[in-house]
DNA sequence: AGCACA
């Protein structure tokens, strides 16, 4: 009977940071700094942020955080909505490193088509980094996401991997972009410095958040997911939950301020299993905020609004219960 | 915190 619920994910996200599985890389090289997992307490108070602006006004976080991953010591960005002009950020590891993407990324056309050109100042103060989410040291506010170096950035410079473009000498000095060249503008390199996004939904969270889950529901085999932040794609989140064990159908429901979901599973079992394995999970249209899952208020194939007691007396072998409400 | 659909 019980003790044998062993699922596929037993995430309960490890309140210390846990080693992860260490591919078989030789520490013998000298490796750059692990670029992420910075403590907000920096010995050095230099500013390793640079300010970016002359970004297309349709430009996504994202967009700005795969440039910038790209660069070593890179360790998070975030685009600032809320003035007139967009205003990008970037946090690196050193001033220095800062220093270098910002003479790289100096006068790039980020957009041809938009016309767009990069211009790069170090920042006034640094990007304050706080578990995933951010604000400015001026200023907190909800239009602004960061986004972090996240898990990928061990692909990126940290091993010379052959198929991997050494990203800065790329776009070098001034313009790497003709005028406008229909063509591949990355001139020589057989692989965009931007990866393809992998098509195929990942049902695997990119990490996890820690959830205060304050109250509950019964127990049934429907869930209740919020708290997905603001630009949740559809697309992801319907990848993560059909993927689960048990899986039967979902629905998402947009509202004016907050997007939920329902995700209702064949049974029981499956519901509790995927209300813990998903608990908090972050997936990257969600910025850097965790899921919180709680069990529907309303489990799917009973109805809200019932009369008179439980309103299908089909083979559950169930007697009308006496309910007098 | 925000709980629809049958």
């Amino acid at each position: 009977m019980a003790g044998a619920g062993i699922h596929p994910y037993h995430n309960q996200w490890p309140p210390a940071p846990v080693p992860p599985p260490a591919t078989a890389t030789s520490a013998a090289a000298p490796l750059p700094p692990p670029p992420v997992h910075h403590p907000p307490f920096s010995t050095h108070d230099e500013v390793r942020t640079i300010f970016i602006t002359g970004l297309p006004e349709d430009v996504k976080e994202r967009e700005l955080q795969n440039l910038m991953r790209w660069f070593p010591g890179f360790e998070a960005s975030q685009v600032n909505y809320k003035g007139e002009k967009l205003m990008g950020f970037a946090l690196f590891s050193t001033a220095q490193l800062a220093v270098a993407a910002k003479d790289a990324l100096q006068d790039m056309i980020f957009d041809a088509e938009s016309k767009s050109v990069l211009h790069i100042e170090m920042a006034k103060k640094n990007l304050f980094v706080k578990r995933g989410i951010v604000a400015d040291s001026n200023s907190y506010d909800q239009s602004k996401r960061l986004r972090t170096g996240g898990d990928y950035s061990h692909s990126a410079y940290t091993t010379p991997t052959p198929f991997h473009p050494p990203p800065v000498p790329v776009w070098g000095p001034h313009g790497y972009l003709a005028p406008t060249p229909p063509y591949d503008p990355y001139g020589g390199y057989p692989v965009p410095p931007v990866p393809m996004p992998t098509p195929t939904p990942a049902p695997a969270p990119s990490s996890y958040v820690p959830v205060q889950n304050t109250k509950d529901n019964p127990p049934c085999n429907t869930l209740f997911i919020g708290n997905l932040g603001e630009n949740i794609n559809e697309e992801e989140l319907r990848g993560l939950f059909s993927a689960q064990p048990g899986f039967k159908q979902m629905k998402i429901l947009r509202q004016e301020r907050h997007t939920v979901c329902f995700s209702n599973l064949q049974d029981l079992n499956s519901a509790s299993n995927v209300h813990h394995s998903l608990q908090g999970a972050v997936i990257p249209s969600s910025g850097s905020v965790g899921m919180r899952i709680q069990y529907s208020k309303n489990p799917f194939g009973r109805r809200k609004d019932s009369n008179y007691s439980v309103a299908s007396p089909s083979a559950n072998g169930a007697p009308p219960a006496l309910t007098y409400q």
